[in-house]
DNA sequence: TTTTTTATTGAACGTTCAATTAACAAAAAT
DNA sequence: ATTTTTGTTAATTGAACGTTCAATAAAAAA
Protein backbone atom coordinates (compact mmCIF):
# COMPACT_ATOMS: atom_id res chain seq x y z
CA UNK A 1 0.00 0.00 0.00
CA UNK A 2 -0.19 2.03 -1.65
CA UNK A 3 -0.54 -0.46 -4.46
CA UNK A 4 -1.05 1.97 -7.56
CA UNK A 5 -3.97 0.93 -9.69
CA UNK A 6 -6.17 -0.70 -7.48
CA UNK A 7 -9.06 1.37 -8.22
CA UNK A 8 -10.84 -0.86 -11.17
CA UNK A 9 -10.04 -3.69 -8.72
CA UNK A 10 -11.72 -2.43 -5.86
CA UNK A 11 -14.53 -0.78 -7.95
CA UNK A 12 -15.66 -4.14 -9.16
CA UNK A 13 -15.11 -5.74 -6.03
CA UNK A 14 -17.69 -3.79 -4.85
CA UNK A 15 -19.89 -3.71 -7.68
CA UNK A 16 -19.98 -7.57 -7.22
CA UNK A 17 -20.66 -7.09 -3.43
CA UNK A 18 -23.35 -5.15 -4.15
CA UNK A 19 -24.99 -7.64 -6.53
CA UNK A 20 -24.93 -10.25 -3.73
CA UNK A 21 -26.23 -7.91 -1.11
CA UNK A 22 -29.14 -6.78 -3.71
CA UNK A 23 -30.11 -10.53 -4.51
CA UNK A 24 -29.78 -11.60 -0.77
CA UNK A 25 -31.48 -8.91 1.09
CA UNK A 26 -33.01 -6.95 -1.75
CA UNK A 27 -32.20 -3.40 -2.93
CA UNK A 28 -34.20 -1.47 -0.17
CA UNK A 29 -31.89 -3.43 2.96
CA UNK A 30 -28.15 -3.29 1.26
CA UNK A 31 -26.58 -0.90 3.07
CA UNK A 32 -23.40 0.48 2.26
CA UNK A 33 -22.53 -1.71 5.77
CA UNK A 34 -23.53 -4.58 4.28
CA UNK A 35 -21.60 -4.07 0.77
CA UNK A 36 -18.61 -3.20 2.50
CA UNK A 37 -18.91 -6.22 4.68
CA UNK A 38 -19.68 -8.85 1.57
CA UNK A 39 -16.26 -7.02 -0.29
CA UNK A 40 -14.39 -7.34 3.02
CA UNK A 41 -13.49 -3.36 2.96
CA UNK A 42 -14.51 -0.36 4.64
CA UNK A 43 -17.54 1.52 4.02
CA UNK A 44 -16.04 4.74 3.52
CA UNK A 45 -14.20 3.47 1.05
CA UNK A 46 -17.98 3.71 -1.16
CA UNK A 47 -17.97 7.07 -1.09
CA UNK A 48 -14.09 6.95 -2.00
CA UNK A 49 -14.80 5.47 -5.44
CA UNK A 50 -17.75 6.01 -6.43
CA UNK A 51 -18.75 9.62 -4.33
CA UNK A 52 -21.50 7.61 -2.31
CA UNK A 53 -24.28 4.85 -2.31
CA UNK A 54 -25.99 6.04 -5.44
CA UNK A 55 -22.96 6.21 -7.58
CA UNK A 56 -22.45 2.78 -6.83
CA UNK A 57 -25.59 1.73 -7.92
CA UNK A 58 -25.88 3.40 -10.90
CA UNK A 59 -22.32 1.71 -11.97
CA UNK A 60 -23.66 -1.98 -10.93
CA UNK A 61 -26.47 -1.34 -13.12
CA UNK A 62 -24.66 -0.11 -16.17
CA UNK A 63 -22.33 -3.15 -15.25
CA UNK A 64 -25.31 -5.56 -15.33
CA UNK A 65 -26.09 -4.23 -18.83
CA UNK A 66 -23.20 -4.41 -20.32
CA UNK A 67 -22.49 -8.07 -19.35
CA UNK A 68 -26.18 -8.79 -20.52
CA UNK A 69 -24.95 -7.26 -23.92
CA UNK A 70 -21.56 -9.00 -23.89
CA UNK A 71 -23.10 -12.24 -23.70
CA UNK A 72 -25.26 -11.66 -26.89
CA UNK A 73 -22.46 -10.29 -29.00
CA UNK A 74 -20.17 -13.13 -28.12
CA UNK A 75 -22.77 -15.50 -29.82
CA UNK A 76 -22.61 -13.61 -32.79
CA UNK A 77 -20.79 -14.25 -36.58
CA UNK A 78 -21.18 -13.19 -39.74
CA UNK A 79 -22.83 -16.05 -40.90
CA UNK A 80 -24.99 -15.92 -38.31
CA UNK A 81 -29.12 -16.42 -39.81
CA UNK A 82 -31.97 -14.24 -38.57
CA UNK A 83 -33.55 -17.04 -36.82
CA UNK A 84 -30.27 -18.08 -35.27
CA UNK A 85 -29.85 -14.66 -33.92
CA UNK A 86 -33.19 -14.56 -32.72
CA UNK A 87 -32.65 -17.57 -30.59
CA UNK A 88 -29.53 -16.15 -29.48
CA UNK A 89 -31.26 -13.17 -28.33
CA UNK A 90 -33.33 -15.76 -26.25
CA UNK A 91 -30.61 -17.13 -24.81
CA UNK A 92 -28.79 -14.16 -23.55
CA UNK A 93 -31.91 -12.83 -21.93
CA UNK A 94 -32.51 -16.71 -19.95
CA UNK A 95 -28.78 -17.65 -19.74
CA UNK A 96 -28.32 -14.70 -17.03
CA UNK A 97 -30.83 -16.27 -15.23
CA UNK A 98 -28.88 -19.79 -15.26
CA UNK A 99 -25.30 -19.03 -15.21
CA UNK A 100 -25.73 -15.95 -12.45
CA UNK A 101 -29.15 -16.53 -10.43
CA UNK A 102 -27.69 -13.43 -8.14
CA UNK A 103 -28.10 -11.49 -11.14
CA UNK A 104 -31.49 -12.72 -11.49
CA UNK A 105 -33.11 -11.46 -8.33
CA UNK A 106 -31.22 -8.26 -8.28
CA UNK A 107 -32.87 -7.52 -11.64
CA UNK A 108 -36.50 -6.79 -10.12
CA UNK A 109 -35.29 -4.54 -7.53
CA UNK A 110 -33.57 -1.99 -9.80
CA UNK A 111 -36.57 -2.07 -12.25
CA UNK A 112 -38.68 -1.61 -9.22
CA UNK A 113 -36.37 1.23 -8.55
CA UNK A 114 -35.87 2.75 -11.48
CA UNK A 115 -39.47 4.14 -11.59
CA UNK A 116 -38.74 6.44 -8.98
CA UNK A 117 -34.86 7.47 -9.79
CA UNK A 118 -34.25 9.47 -13.32
CA UNK A 119 -30.92 8.00 -14.07
CA UNK A 120 -32.19 4.35 -13.49
CA UNK A 121 -34.92 4.65 -15.45
CA UNK A 122 -32.77 5.81 -18.49
CA UNK A 123 -30.41 3.14 -18.22
CA UNK A 124 -33.54 0.89 -17.91
CA UNK A 125 -34.90 2.24 -21.37
CA UNK A 126 -31.98 1.73 -22.75
CA UNK A 127 -32.45 -1.92 -21.85
CA UNK A 128 -35.66 -2.07 -22.53
CA UNK A 129 -35.57 -0.69 -26.34
CA UNK A 130 -32.04 -2.73 -27.13
CA UNK A 131 -34.56 -5.61 -26.74
CA UNK A 132 -36.90 -4.52 -28.80
CA UNK A 133 -34.29 -3.09 -31.09
CA UNK A 134 -32.37 -6.37 -31.85
CA UNK A 135 -35.53 -8.64 -32.25
CA UNK A 136 -37.53 -6.35 -34.52
CA UNK A 137 -34.07 -6.19 -36.69
CA UNK A 138 -33.81 -9.92 -37.01
CA UNK A 139 -37.90 -10.00 -37.69
CA UNK A 140 -37.38 -7.26 -40.67
CA UNK A 141 -34.99 -9.43 -42.11
CA UNK A 142 -37.83 -12.39 -42.23
CA UNK A 143 -40.81 -10.20 -42.55
CA UNK A 144 -42.55 -7.37 -43.67
CA UNK A 145 -41.35 -3.62 -41.16
CA UNK A 146 -44.94 -3.35 -39.44
CA UNK A 147 -45.00 -7.19 -38.74
CA UNK A 148 -41.54 -6.99 -37.69
CA UNK A 149 -42.42 -4.09 -35.28
CA UNK A 150 -45.41 -6.14 -33.78
CA UNK A 151 -43.29 -9.42 -33.62
CA UNK A 152 -40.83 -7.95 -31.80
CA UNK A 153 -43.33 -5.97 -28.91
CA UNK A 154 -45.52 -9.54 -28.76
CA UNK A 155 -41.79 -11.47 -28.23
CA UNK A 156 -40.09 -8.81 -25.95
CA UNK A 157 -43.11 -8.99 -23.69
CA UNK A 158 -43.07 -12.87 -23.75
CA UNK A 159 -39.49 -13.08 -22.74
CA UNK A 160 -40.40 -10.45 -19.93
CA UNK A 161 -43.50 -12.20 -18.76
CA UNK A 162 -41.80 -15.59 -18.69
CA UNK A 163 -38.78 -14.23 -17.17
CA UNK A 164 -40.70 -12.30 -14.81
CA UNK A 165 -43.05 -15.19 -13.41
CA UNK A 166 -40.27 -17.09 -13.16
CA UNK A 167 -38.33 -14.83 -11.25
CA UNK A 168 -41.14 -14.48 -8.85
CA UNK A 169 -42.22 -17.67 -8.15
CA UNK A 170 -38.54 -18.19 -7.27
CA UNK A 171 -38.03 -21.34 -9.38
CA UNK A 172 -35.02 -23.61 -10.05
CA UNK A 173 -33.43 -24.26 -13.35
CA UNK A 174 -35.75 -26.59 -14.81
CA UNK A 175 -37.99 -23.83 -15.21
CA UNK A 176 -35.79 -21.23 -16.92
CA UNK A 177 -34.79 -23.88 -19.38
CA UNK A 178 -38.26 -24.68 -19.60
CA UNK A 179 -38.96 -20.84 -20.30
CA UNK A 180 -36.46 -20.73 -22.50
CA UNK A 181 -37.86 -23.60 -24.23
CA UNK A 182 -40.92 -21.48 -24.86
CA UNK A 183 -40.02 -18.54 -25.76
CA UNK A 184 -37.85 -19.79 -28.31
CA UNK A 185 -41.41 -22.24 -28.81
CA UNK A 186 -42.84 -18.27 -29.56
CA UNK A 187 -40.36 -17.01 -31.93
CA UNK A 188 -40.74 -20.10 -34.38
CA UNK A 189 -44.60 -19.92 -34.30
CA UNK A 190 -44.27 -15.73 -35.00
CA UNK A 191 -41.93 -16.09 -38.08
CA UNK A 192 -44.62 -18.86 -39.09
CA UNK A 193 -47.42 -16.68 -38.90
CA UNK A 194 -46.00 -13.36 -39.90
CA UNK A 195 -42.81 -14.88 -41.86
CA UNK A 196 -43.08 -13.71 -45.65
CA UNK B 1 -64.24 12.02 19.92
CA UNK B 2 -64.53 9.24 20.71
CA UNK B 3 -66.31 8.95 18.13
CA UNK B 4 -67.27 4.81 17.62
CA UNK B 5 -66.41 2.87 14.53
CA UNK B 6 -63.43 5.14 12.95
CA UNK B 7 -61.49 2.10 12.41
CA UNK B 8 -62.18 0.95 9.20
CA UNK B 9 -62.62 4.30 8.29
CA UNK B 10 -59.06 5.18 8.93
CA UNK B 11 -57.59 2.19 8.32
CA UNK B 12 -59.01 2.73 4.55
CA UNK B 13 -57.62 6.62 5.06
CA UNK B 14 -53.90 4.88 5.70
CA UNK B 15 -54.04 2.02 3.14
CA UNK B 16 -55.03 4.81 0.14
CA UNK B 17 -52.32 7.38 1.63
CA UNK B 18 -49.66 4.16 1.28
CA UNK B 19 -50.69 3.42 -2.27
CA UNK B 20 -50.33 7.58 -3.36
CA UNK B 21 -47.04 7.68 -1.79
CA UNK B 22 -45.57 4.34 -2.86
CA UNK B 23 -46.88 5.33 -6.46
CA UNK B 24 -45.01 8.75 -5.78
CA UNK B 25 -41.99 7.47 -4.17
CA UNK B 26 -41.60 3.96 -4.17
CA UNK B 27 -41.81 1.79 -1.43
CA UNK B 28 -38.33 2.24 -0.62
CA UNK B 29 -38.73 5.88 0.07
CA UNK B 30 -42.02 5.46 1.64
CA UNK B 31 -41.95 6.60 5.01
CA UNK B 32 -44.95 6.68 7.88
CA UNK B 33 -44.46 10.25 8.00
CA UNK B 34 -45.25 10.57 4.14
CA UNK B 35 -47.90 8.19 4.66
CA UNK B 36 -49.51 10.07 7.95
CA UNK B 37 -48.78 13.12 6.03
CA UNK B 38 -50.71 12.15 3.22
CA UNK B 39 -53.72 10.34 5.18
CA UNK B 40 -53.94 13.89 7.27
CA UNK B 41 -53.18 12.19 10.50
CA UNK B 42 -50.25 11.68 13.44
CA UNK B 43 -47.97 8.94 12.57
CA UNK B 44 -48.56 7.38 15.52
CA UNK B 45 -52.07 5.86 14.34
CA UNK B 46 -49.82 3.39 11.78
CA UNK B 47 -48.87 1.74 14.80
CA UNK B 48 -52.21 1.70 16.71
CA UNK B 49 -54.00 0.44 13.92
CA UNK B 50 -51.84 -1.31 11.81
CA UNK B 51 -48.99 -2.40 14.70
CA UNK B 52 -46.52 -0.71 12.67
CA UNK B 53 -45.61 -0.09 8.98
CA UNK B 54 -44.82 -3.99 7.89
CA UNK B 55 -48.39 -4.22 9.01
CA UNK B 56 -49.91 -1.73 6.56
CA UNK B 57 -47.68 -2.45 3.95
CA UNK B 58 -49.04 -6.13 4.06
CA UNK B 59 -52.91 -4.49 4.64
CA UNK B 60 -52.32 -2.48 1.33
CA UNK B 61 -51.30 -5.54 -0.97
CA UNK B 62 -54.07 -7.65 0.03
CA UNK B 63 -56.32 -4.60 -0.30
CA UNK B 64 -55.29 -4.31 -3.91
CA UNK B 65 -55.18 -8.02 -4.31
CA UNK B 66 -58.94 -8.15 -3.02
CA UNK B 67 -59.54 -5.49 -5.73
CA UNK B 68 -58.47 -7.08 -8.49
CA UNK B 69 -60.46 -9.93 -7.50
CA UNK B 70 -63.51 -7.99 -7.45
CA UNK B 71 -63.01 -6.39 -10.77
CA UNK B 72 -63.13 -9.85 -12.41
CA UNK B 73 -66.01 -11.06 -10.29
CA UNK B 74 -68.30 -8.40 -11.10
CA UNK B 75 -68.04 -9.32 -14.83
CA UNK B 76 -69.12 -12.98 -14.88
CA UNK B 77 -72.69 -14.31 -15.08
CA UNK B 78 -73.53 -17.62 -15.35
CA UNK B 79 -74.00 -17.50 -19.26
CA UNK B 80 -70.53 -16.08 -19.75
CA UNK B 81 -68.34 -18.16 -22.27
CA UNK B 82 -64.98 -19.31 -22.15
CA UNK B 83 -63.96 -17.27 -24.46
CA UNK B 84 -65.46 -14.39 -23.01
CA UNK B 85 -64.06 -15.41 -19.63
CA UNK B 86 -60.85 -15.14 -20.76
CA UNK B 87 -61.58 -11.84 -22.33
CA UNK B 88 -62.39 -10.94 -19.48
CA UNK B 89 -59.45 -11.85 -17.25
CA UNK B 90 -57.49 -9.42 -19.74
CA UNK B 91 -59.87 -6.61 -19.22
CA UNK B 92 -59.25 -7.27 -15.17
CA UNK B 93 -56.01 -7.41 -15.46
CA UNK B 94 -55.32 -3.82 -17.51
CA UNK B 95 -58.54 -2.23 -16.27
CA UNK B 96 -56.46 -1.57 -13.11
CA UNK B 97 -53.91 0.13 -15.28
CA UNK B 98 -56.55 2.65 -16.77
CA UNK B 99 -58.96 3.06 -14.02
CA UNK B 100 -56.46 3.05 -11.06
CA UNK B 101 -52.98 4.44 -12.51
CA UNK B 102 -51.48 5.17 -8.84
CA UNK B 103 -51.85 1.38 -8.31
CA UNK B 104 -50.45 0.29 -11.19
CA UNK B 105 -46.99 1.69 -10.03
CA UNK B 106 -47.02 0.32 -6.88
CA UNK B 107 -47.46 -3.13 -7.91
CA UNK B 108 -43.73 -3.32 -8.99
CA UNK B 109 -42.51 -1.89 -5.96
CA UNK B 110 -44.52 -4.41 -3.96
CA UNK B 111 -43.75 -7.77 -6.07
CA UNK B 112 -40.12 -6.88 -5.98
CA UNK B 113 -40.16 -6.40 -2.31
CA UNK B 114 -41.93 -9.50 -2.48
CA UNK B 115 -38.84 -11.29 -3.08
CA UNK B 116 -37.30 -10.54 0.53
CA UNK B 117 -40.39 -10.73 2.37
CA UNK B 118 -42.17 -13.30 3.53
CA UNK B 119 -45.77 -12.64 3.75
CA UNK B 120 -45.53 -10.50 0.60
CA UNK B 121 -43.81 -13.03 -0.89
CA UNK B 122 -46.79 -15.59 -0.03
CA UNK B 123 -49.16 -12.89 -1.59
CA UNK B 124 -47.81 -12.45 -4.51
CA UNK B 125 -47.56 -16.39 -5.17
CA UNK B 126 -51.09 -16.35 -4.62
CA UNK B 127 -52.09 -13.68 -6.76
CA UNK B 128 -49.64 -15.61 -9.98
CA UNK B 129 -51.48 -18.88 -9.16
CA UNK B 130 -54.65 -17.19 -9.13
CA UNK B 131 -54.19 -15.78 -12.69
CA UNK B 132 -52.83 -19.12 -14.31
CA UNK B 133 -55.95 -21.37 -12.53
CA UNK B 134 -58.59 -18.64 -13.94
CA UNK B 135 -56.44 -19.36 -17.42
CA UNK B 136 -56.26 -22.74 -17.14
CA UNK B 137 -59.93 -23.21 -16.07
CA UNK B 138 -61.61 -21.64 -18.99
CA UNK B 139 -58.80 -22.57 -21.56
CA UNK B 140 -60.40 -26.06 -20.45
CA UNK B 141 -63.49 -25.85 -21.47
CA UNK B 142 -62.00 -25.41 -24.68
CA UNK B 143 -59.04 -27.74 -25.20
CA UNK B 144 -57.56 -30.43 -23.57
CA UNK B 145 -56.12 -30.63 -20.25
CA UNK B 146 -52.38 -30.50 -21.39
CA UNK B 147 -53.02 -28.23 -23.69
CA UNK B 148 -54.96 -25.55 -21.66
CA UNK B 149 -52.09 -25.59 -18.75
CA UNK B 150 -50.04 -24.71 -21.30
CA UNK B 151 -51.79 -21.83 -22.56
CA UNK B 152 -52.47 -20.54 -19.38
CA UNK B 153 -48.83 -20.32 -18.94
CA UNK B 154 -48.54 -18.66 -22.52
CA UNK B 155 -51.24 -16.30 -21.71
CA UNK B 156 -50.35 -15.51 -17.91
CA UNK B 157 -46.52 -14.44 -19.33
CA UNK B 158 -47.99 -12.27 -22.27
CA UNK B 159 -50.16 -9.95 -20.41
CA UNK B 160 -47.23 -9.81 -17.38
CA UNK B 161 -44.93 -9.06 -19.97
CA UNK B 162 -46.81 -6.78 -21.71
CA UNK B 163 -47.46 -4.93 -18.11
CA UNK B 164 -44.46 -4.88 -17.12
CA UNK B 165 -43.11 -3.48 -20.07
CA UNK B 166 -45.94 -1.17 -20.42
CA UNK B 167 -45.31 0.14 -16.83
CA UNK B 168 -41.73 0.58 -16.72
CA UNK B 169 -41.83 2.53 -19.82
CA UNK B 170 -44.22 4.61 -18.39
CA UNK B 171 -46.63 4.52 -21.05
CA UNK B 172 -50.05 6.19 -21.62
CA UNK B 173 -53.76 5.21 -21.54
CA UNK B 174 -53.24 4.40 -25.43
CA UNK B 175 -50.18 2.41 -25.10
CA UNK B 176 -52.34 0.44 -22.56
CA UNK B 177 -55.43 0.12 -24.61
CA UNK B 178 -52.61 -1.75 -27.52
CA UNK B 179 -51.98 -4.39 -24.99
CA UNK B 180 -54.98 -5.39 -23.73
CA UNK B 181 -55.81 -5.26 -27.65
CA UNK B 182 -52.81 -7.74 -28.37
CA UNK B 183 -53.33 -9.99 -25.34
CA UNK B 184 -56.98 -10.36 -26.59
CA UNK B 185 -55.31 -11.13 -29.83
CA UNK B 186 -52.96 -13.56 -28.29
CA UNK B 187 -55.87 -15.45 -26.56
CA UNK B 188 -57.28 -15.87 -29.90
CA UNK B 189 -54.49 -16.79 -31.35
CA UNK B 190 -54.45 -19.33 -28.62
CA UNK B 191 -57.82 -21.04 -29.11
CA UNK B 192 -56.97 -21.52 -32.83
CA UNK B 193 -53.76 -22.96 -31.74
CA UNK B 194 -54.64 -25.58 -29.92
CA UNK B 195 -58.71 -25.54 -29.42
CA UNK B 196 -60.81 -28.83 -30.23
C1' DT C 1 -72.69 12.34 37.69
C1' DT C 2 -68.85 9.42 37.36
C1' DT C 3 -66.24 6.09 35.04
C1' DT C 4 -64.85 3.83 31.00
C1' DT C 5 -63.96 3.59 26.31
C1' DT C 6 -62.52 5.18 21.93
C1' DA C 7 -59.67 7.93 19.27
C1' DT C 8 -55.80 10.64 18.46
C1' DT C 9 -51.69 13.42 18.92
C1' DG C 10 -46.95 14.69 19.10
C1' DA C 11 -42.85 14.30 21.60
C1' DA C 12 -39.26 11.26 23.14
C1' DC C 13 -36.44 7.50 22.25
C1' DG C 14 -33.14 4.23 20.43
C1' DT C 15 -31.52 2.62 16.23
C1' DT C 16 -29.92 2.95 11.67
C1' DC C 17 -27.98 5.13 7.87
C1' DA C 18 -24.84 7.52 4.46
C1' DA C 19 -21.32 10.77 4.34
C1' DT C 20 -17.24 12.82 6.16
C1' DT C 21 -12.64 13.00 7.87
C1' DA C 22 -8.47 12.63 10.59
C1' DA C 23 -5.06 9.45 10.77
C1' DC C 24 -1.91 6.09 9.22
C1' DA C 25 1.07 3.32 6.15
C1' DA C 26 3.59 2.15 2.21
C1' DA C 27 4.97 2.79 -2.45
C1' DA C 28 6.12 6.12 -5.96
C1' DA C 29 8.03 10.40 -7.36
C1' DT C 30 11.27 14.07 -6.79
C1' DA D 1 16.60 11.39 1.75
C1' DT D 2 12.42 13.84 1.49
C1' DT D 3 8.03 14.68 -0.30
C1' DT D 4 4.02 13.24 -2.61
C1' DT D 5 0.73 9.97 -3.91
C1' DT D 6 -2.21 6.15 -3.35
C1' DG D 7 -4.96 3.41 -0.57
C1' DT D 8 -7.53 2.41 3.41
C1' DT D 9 -9.51 2.42 7.98
C1' DA D 10 -12.05 3.56 12.12
C1' DA D 11 -14.41 6.95 14.32
C1' DT D 12 -17.63 10.53 14.18
C1' DT D 13 -21.58 13.18 12.81
C1' DG D 14 -26.16 14.61 11.97
C1' DA D 15 -30.23 13.34 9.80
C1' DA D 16 -33.86 10.14 9.25
C1' DC D 17 -36.55 6.34 10.68
C1' DG D 18 -40.17 3.43 13.11
C1' DT D 19 -41.84 2.54 17.67
C1' DT D 20 -43.50 3.81 22.03
C1' DC D 21 -46.31 6.18 25.15
C1' DA D 22 -48.06 9.85 28.22
C1' DA D 23 -51.50 13.01 27.69
C1' DT D 24 -55.80 14.76 26.12
C1' DA D 25 -60.56 15.00 24.64
C1' DA D 26 -65.05 13.55 23.81
C1' DA D 27 -68.54 10.12 23.50
C1' DA D 28 -70.49 6.02 25.52
C1' DA D 29 -71.60 3.21 29.41
C1' DA D 30 -72.64 2.53 34.13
Amino acid sequence: MPKVGMQPVRRQQLIDATIESVAEFGLQATTINRISEKAGLSSGIISHYFAGKQGLIEATVRYLLSNLKKVLMEGLTPTTTPEQRLMLIIEANFSRLQQQSETTKTWLSFWSQSMHDYELHRLQIVNSRRLFSNLACSFKQLMSDDDAKLAAQLCAAMIDGLWLRAVLSKSDENEFERCEYLAKNYVNSLIKQYGA
